[in-house]
DNA sequence: GTCTATAGTTGGATAGAC
DNA sequence: GTCTATCCAACTATAGAC
């Protein structure tokens, strides 16, 4: 679908400037996005880096002089939308921690920092299509950049959520934690990378896609708190 | 890199059969757990097809010959595992239905049965790591064969499942109920995914690789079974 | 900064010997 | 049924004009 009339005769417009071509200083932006879309519907191998800068409306060539390589432009893709997600994140954990002073953390305020920044960056007009997928892919994704990419955009996330979970369930053991926000990780990734909108929905049970992502992030937070306060029966 | 060595001299062994050349018939099975493994590891773009029948100790062109292109490998490969997977949740579903007689369905035994065939699956010996990331990829991989198959293979599985969660939790609005199996599935995607193994694992927490099967399928049949029952407070 | 042109690899698929 | 050899298309990356 995307990359058809490949010869096309020029538009019918009077002058040069045709759905291309706008501001030059953009065409990092619009490489980025059309990476974004790109990478997340077909991976990082299946969408060819002519296939991007076709989409972006520019040359193969214009992509190396911006970004040098194919991987780092996957990189710069991931790294733009991860870095507000964390720093969301951290900002509202640094709240949640001010107004608890030295007492326990509420946990649905700790699960809602975590969960919340996905939602608003996901939910941006021009983009909730476009992030749908990529950070599913962080996740699937082979590529060695990103398993390293992970670790640094994410670890220092982890380990201060595992502690404000610490600090929310004080009487619940440290490995159960860790587990535990595993299971959260899979639900947040399963959520926002936008399953909920191709779910088969056998007959006679109602659709998903028209639940609001406030209603679904409320859901979800219900869901895994409980969860988190689960008492252990299993596990040693 | 593959592909080297162009007309090296005969192996130093006596007769013809080296490490490759077996029985010619398990071929087909070789190429498969040669496909498993890579698909898993690069996805389906990422792994080529030499990479695949040179790790099977065989050629391109048997691979065609077996399976027709590489597309239809992948979806061999795929049915292989998911099949039996699927007939082992109907059975155990079976034998809770028969059970419970017209009563309502113990909601511990139906995640049970709906969990616990992928981990045996993924436990069998030489296919640990082989099993790993198929069916995470299931669901983040582009490809237009996946997704249909997906429904093909999963779909019934999905509606048989909703119906027993139903019956297990008769107070329930389907469409929480349609929801928080979302959840669930996120949950076992991302576990089965193998991804315990390599989370980052923070300074002075505790690493869950030496976790067995048993304790983090108990655990999650825990958390999940909670937030299932978790009452709703949002959700319209 | 952005283009055209091209280098140099590697991809999936096939033909035909055996 | 499995191999070798080959076709041709598509890929990333680069060079050089403008």
């Amino acid at each position: 679908m995307t990359g058809s009339e490949p010869a096309a005769a020029p538009a019918p417009l009077p002058a040069a400037p045709g759905p291309r071509r706008r501001h030059p200083e953009d065409t990092k932006e619009r490489l980025l996005d059309a990476a974004e879309r790109l990478f997340a519907e077909r991976g990082f191998e299946g969408a060819s880096l002519r296939a991007v800068t076709h989409a972006a409306g520019t040359s193969v060539s214009a992509a190396h002089y911006h970004f040098g390589s194919k991987e780092a432009l996957l990189v710069a893709t991931i790294r733009r939308r991860a870095e507000p997600v964390v720093r969301a994140r951290a900002a509202r954990l640094d709240e949640i921690e001010r107004r608890a002073g030295a007492g326990p953390l509420p946990l649905e305020e700790v699960l809602d920092a975590f969960l919340r920044p996905i939602f608003e960056e996901r939910a941006r007009p021009e983009r909730s299509d476009d992030f749908r997928r990529i950070a599913a892919r962080l996740f699937s994704d082979p590529p060695r950049v990103v398993a390293s990419l992970k670790r640094e955009v994410f670890g220092s996330t982890a380990e201060r959520f595992l502690d404000a979970l610490a600090r929310a369930l004080p009487e619940k053991p440290r490995m159960l934690i860790a587990l535990d926000l595993q299971f959260l990780v899979g639900v947040m990734v399963h959520v926002t990378s936008g399953h909920l909108r191709d779910v088969p929905a056998p007959r006679g049970w109602p659709r998903l896609e028209g639940l609001s992502d406030d209603a679904v992030l409320g859901r979800m937070i219900e869901f895994v708190a409980a969860g988190l306060r689960a008492p252990r029966r299993s596990l040693r």
